[in-house]
DNA sequence: AATCTGACTGTTG
DNA sequence: CCAACAGCCAGAT
């Protein structure tokens, strides 16, 4: 399974250190981990992957756009919302600005949160089988 | 070792 | 903005 191999455990290590109210993108991660075009693969780690406490909600596509959550986008939007962060159906509105980077987490770089107003409130309650 | 799959991404139309 | 395509990658068969 997934999670055993260098990359896939440092792919869990970076989506684990992303801050609430912070996301990455799956193209970030795949970078970060040492993979700049593992994006794609960065997915599949994450959807076979079963860390309790793990933030996977925060990993999203390129441009904002939600990505996927084991068929339960909705949650995954929720979740955002729930931490500040302005969701449209389909993407984080301002997400550049929410856009978390490692390297502010060795120094000690501004604590500057998303510029975007949670002006969204969905309702987001259902889910489906996987 | 070969092939298929998909929580991706950038380019085209 | 959305759909279709074509690269790209690690895992599973």
């Amino acid at each position: 399974m997934a999670g055993d191999s260098a990359f896939a455990r440092r792919v869990l290590l970076i989506v684990g250190r992303i801050p609430t109210g912070r996301v990455a993108t799956y193209g970030d991660v795949a970078a970060w981990a040492g993979r700049p075009r593992a994006a794609r693969a960065v997915g599949n780690i994450l959807r076979e992957a079963r860390v309790p406490g793990l933030p996977y909600h925060r990993v999203i596509a390129a441009c904002g756009a939600l990505g996927g959550y084991g068929g339960q986008v909705p949650m995954k939007r929720a979740l955002l919302a729930a931490e500040g962060l302005a969701v449209t159906a389909r993407r984080v509105l301002g997400f550049e600005a929410a856009r978390w980077r490692p390297k502010e987490a060795g120094t000690k770089s501004h604590p500057k949160r998303a510029a975007v107003r949670p002006t969204t409130e969905l309702t987001a309650r259902h889910h489906r089988k996987s």
